[in-house]
DNA sequence: GGGCCTATTGGCCGATCGGACAATAGCGCG
DNA sequence: CGCGCTATTGTCCGATCGGCCAATAGGCCC
C-alpha cells in the first residue's frame, strides 16, 4: 500500500450552519483537510479552478445554480473531478440525475459521520458509492415505468393548471397528443387523475417545490 | 445585569452529520453547552425529562414523530420549555404551526452561525425570535386567504385522486359540498383546476411530500 | 432486420369538473 | 346583537377529462 496523501476537500452547501460544523468534523478527521467552502455553485467552480482539490462534497438543493447544474458544469470543465453528493433527498430521480451528471457518489445527510468519511475516501479512490437507503429507494423506483422527457414536460404544464388543449398549443402538438401524454403519466404514476399525478410527481422528485 | 449561567442545550435533528458538526460549533461557543443530542422526537422528550436543559434546538422534518408533534408533546408536559426551531423550510404554514405549538423562535438553516447563537440566547431569555427571511415569507403568505381546516382535509383527498363524489362519501357530506370546498380551494390558492391546487398546496407547505 | 418504446394523431362517449345562480345554519368578533 | 366567515346543500350547463377503439413514424437495442 502506498502512503496515502491528505485528501483536500471542497465543501459546498448553502447552509452555513452545516458547513461550519461539517468542516470541523472533517478537519478533525486525520487524512482529510477542508481547503475551502462555498455556498453556491458558481463560487464552487471558481474555487475548484484555483485550488484543484481532490474531491467536492456537494449539496443538491442550493439557491441559484442547483447541485446538478453545478456538477454538470464542473465535469464539463474537469472531467476527472471527483464529486460526492451529500443531500437530504432520497428521490430516485435526483439520484439518477446526479449519477448521470457524473457524481462519484451519493449519500444522504442521514448517514453517520464515519460512513460519510468512508464514502469520501472511496470516492477519492475512484469508487462509486451509493448510500444504503438511497440504493433501496432507487431499486424501488426502478420498477415502475420511467417517465419520458416529453411526459415530464407535460407534467410541468399540468401542474400549472393548463388544460390538454392549452398544453397542445404550448408544445405545438394536437390536443389529442397532449391527452395521450397525460394518459401515459396517469398510468406510469398510477394516478387516478391529473391532480394525483401532480402529487405523485412531487413525491417522486419529478417536480420540485 | 446578573451573571449569565452557561446555557444547557439539547440538540434534536435526524441528520447525524449536522448534529455532530453543530455540536462542535456550539460547544466552542462560550456560554453554551450541548448536554445531549437526539435524532427523533420521542428520545428528545425523554432526554428533556431527565436532563432539564435550558433550551431545545429542534428540526422540523424528522422520521417518526415530526418536529411539530414533538414540540406539542414537550410543551404539554413542560409548558415553560424553550424551543428554537432550526429547519430548512420557510413555508409560512410550517412557521405558523410551530409558533402556535409554542416555539420560542424559528430560524432556517440558512442563518449564519453567529445569528443562530444570538437566536439561542434570545430564546433562552424568553424572547420570540423569527429569522428575517422567514418573517418576510410569512408576511407574504399572510395576504392571500387562509385555508380552513375542512378545506385542507379536502385538499388531502384531492391529492389522492378522489372525485368530488368520493370526497363527499368519505367525509359524510354531499358531493355538492365537496365541490364547494374544492371551489374555495381553487379560489384561495389561485388555481385553475385541482391539479394546480395540489401543486400550490405543495408550494405553500400545506401538503408534504 | 425485427422488436420495443416514444411521439404523434384521429373519433367517440360517458363521467367529471368548474362556474353561476341561490339559500340556510352555526360560530366568533366587535 | 348584527357582521362576516365557514360549512352545508341545491340545480343547471358547457367545458373538460379520461378511457376506449386504432394507426403511423422514428429511434434504440439485440
Amino acid at each position: 500500500m502506498p502512503n496515502i496523501p491528505t485528501i483536500r476537500l471542497l465543501l459546498v452547501d448553502d447552509h452555513p450552519v452545516l458547513r461550519a460544523g461539517l468542516a470541523n468534523v472533517l478537519n478533525y478527521e486525520p487524512g482529510i483537510t477542508v481547503v475551502a467552502e462555498a455556498d453556491d455553485g458558481a463560487s464552487a467552480i471558481v474555487l475548484w479552478r484555483t485550488l484543484r482539490p481532490d474531491v467536492m462534497l456537494l449539496d443538491l438543493s442550493m439557491a441559484g445554480m442547483d447541485g446538478i447544474e453545478t456538477l454538470e458544469r464542473l465535469r464539463a470543465e474537469f472531467p476527472d473531478a471527483r464529486v460526492l453528493m451529500l443531500t437530504s433527498s432520497e428521490a430516485p430521480e435526483d439520484v439518477r440525475h446526479a449519477l448521470k451528471a457524473g457524481a462519484g457518489g451519493y449519500v444522504t445527510k442521514n448517514v453517520r459521520c464515519a460512513e460519510l468519511v468512508a464514502a469520501i475516501r472511496e470516492v477519492c479512490a475512484g469508487a462509486r458509492v451509493i448510500g444504503e437507503s438511497v440504493a433501496r429507494q432507487l431499486a424501488a423506483g426502478e420498477e415502475s415505468g420511467a417517465v419520458s422527457r416529453r411526459e415530464l414536460e407535460v407534467l410541468g404544464l399540468v401542474r400549472q393548471g393548463f388544460t390538454n388543449a392549452d398544453i397542445g398549443r404550448l408544445l405545438g402538438i394536437s390536443e389529442r397528443t397532449a391527452k395521450a401524454h397525460v394518459g401515459a403519466l396517469l398510468c406510469k404514476l398510477q394516478a387516478a387523475d391529473r391532480a394525483e399525478a401532480v402529487a405523485r410527481g412531487f413525491e417522486r422528485g419529478l417536480l420540485k417545490v
